[in-house]
DNA sequence: TAGGCCATCTGGTCCT
DNA sequence: AGGACCAGATGGCCTA
């Protein structure tokens, strides 16, 4: 009972470091064990031709329907009205690519950390043997951590 | 087959 | 100007 403050330092500290490790750098090593060869080279700057593949010009305007010259991204309803769209100036292709690529960089990240996050919790959270979502990975740690100060509080 | 989860793309907004 | 973050939409995969 007297390692729990230290379990809950050291969950504390791992959480961290991985968060910040995962936030600051991109290590490809990582990203091998975590996603894999076949992700890994849909993700490699060269290969940013996989995102090409899946990007504005290729697929996306493939998998998102395209509507003649234009190209109709549904579900922007966020998107203000036509006036003021109109005076903001479009994001060139080069840059929407490299913006996509960070944003993809992102998520990953972001979920190689839910990920290593998921393996501090206790099996019991898993039922059924199956992995954790992200959103339950989240929920149960939030969970776990109350419990494990109801417990400190207690002692 | 429907529904859940996930990865990805994208435009908007905020910040540096 | 460009990067980071956010939220909506879409399509693929998997499971009940």
């Amino acid at each position: 009972m007297e390692n729990l403050s230290e379990d809950i330092a050291d969950l504390d500290s791992e959480i961290d470091v991985v968060t910040s490790r995962m936030l600051s750098e991109w290590d490809w090593k990582a990203q091998e064990r975590a996603f894999g060869k076949k992700d890994l080279e849909s993700t490699s700057p060269e290969s940013s031709f996989d995102s090409m593949c899946s990007s504005p010009e290729m697929s996306s305007r493939s998998r998102h329907q395209s509507f003649g010259h234009f190209s109709y991204v549904p579900g922007h309803s966020r998107t203000p009205s036509a006036t003021s769209q109109k005076n903001k100036p479009k994001m060139s292709t080069k840059r929407r690519m490299k913006a996509s690529e960070r944003e993809k960089m992102r998520m990953r990240s972001l979920a190689e950390a839910l990920h290593q996050l998921r393996d501090y919790l206790p099996p019991d959270y898993s039922k059924r043997g199956q992995p954790l979502t992200k959103i339950q990975t989240l929920k149960y740690t939030i969970e776990y951590i109350n419990e494990l100060s109801d417990m400190l509080n207690h002692t």
